[in-house]
DNA sequence: ATCATATACGGTATCAATACCGTATAAACA
DNA sequence: TGTTTATACGGTATTGATACCGTATATGAT
């Protein structure tokens, strides 16, 4: 038994950040990290379609799409997604992910997972917060945001007012910022 | 030979961020991305002393205490870190690590680094640039860095203005999030 | 020596962000 | 049934950010 493996393995057992490997959507092996952040034992994650780790169908269908091309042409592919932890509280993470098969990308994945931030005391964020957040990270203004989502500049800014509240912050910068990982709070 | 074993020790090389484990910081496994993202071959790095990925030791000594008593305290830390490339190009990391010895932190360490971003194309970052950025993370206001570092309000706002341009950005906030993780240019 | 760049600072103009004031509706909840 | 919260919108006032105009010094590269 090589030693050098098993120390390889012990490394992805315990590091911390949520690591996973994937066949078709099929999870084959995760860490203790992985399986904690979910809410699940590991055990019970083997062999489990990735679609119990998303929110909906639609959601599962949609993040299966986004990253292909990216991984056929470079081989990697990284982006923010949210995971559903098995008692349905929604987790925000950044999302990074290797093929070992660039032909045929899903066939073999290797994927990291780091939480985002943490809960958010006693409550998450709602659908609206969460549409609003993911255009502010690229840079859009209130008034930008507004004429995307169809609405009045004004109820961006009441969203983004409810945002700095919640996670206790004084301006987006800080926010988005805070949003790169999970940090203690206080 | 285990099979499982096996698997978890291909996902830690393949891992689509860098992981690495020390003992007393000296570096015991790394895997194929790390050694990449510093510039070296992972054998060459086998048994290394961490000093070598740091710009100098003084830096080398701050980093050992910054995260010691938080890790006696909950197992883990992180923080975002410069690392020095073999080629001595500054790399700025996600630091994460988690200790399999509490008791003497240091002893058992797993750790993992996401690249935050990209080579800007040609240059990197001056010494000014990160100092500066590394407070608009903390949500300061350009007349409050001023304070904090003995400078015009103004100059601050030279060096955003240089930080917008480098990173192809529109704002700080854009800039605040491209920073969370290497994204591919343009 | 010239050129580019980083540094540092001043002014000014415009737009964005934030914090307040207010109203109103709908859903969740005790 | 009242209370809270999210949603959505209007106004206004203050502060901050960004983009320009300019000058000046220092440094490093060609």
């Amino acid at each position: 038994m090589d030693n050098l493996t098993q120390q390889m393995a012990q490394a992805f057992d315990m590091a911390p950040i949520g690591m996973a490997v994937s066949n078709h959507r099929v999870l084959g092996v995760c860490n203790t990290f992985f399986a904690q952040m979910l809410g699940y034992d590991r055990r019970d994650l083997l062999g489990q379609s990735f679609r119990i780790l998303y929110p909906s169908h639609a959601e599962f269908d949609r993040v299966r799409d986004i990253g292909l091309k990216t991984m056929e042409d470079h081989g990697s592919y990284s982006d923010e997604r949210m995971m559903q932890r098995k008692d349905g509280v929604p987790v925000w993470c950044r999302f990074r992910a290797r093929t070992l098969t660039p032909d045929d990308p899903l066939a073999h994945l290797v994927m990291s997972f780091a939480q985002i931030y943490d809960q958010v005391d006693g409550g998450q964020l709602t659908k609206r917060e969460r549409e609003v957040l993911s255009w502010l990270s690229r840079g859009q203004t209130s008034k930008e945001i507004g004429r995307e989502l169809g609405l009045s500049p004004r109820t961006i800014e009441d969203v983004r007012a409810r945002l700095l509240r919640k996670f206790e912050v004084k301006n987006t910068s800080e926010l988005l910022s805070r949003m790169s990982y999970a940090r203690p709070r206080g």
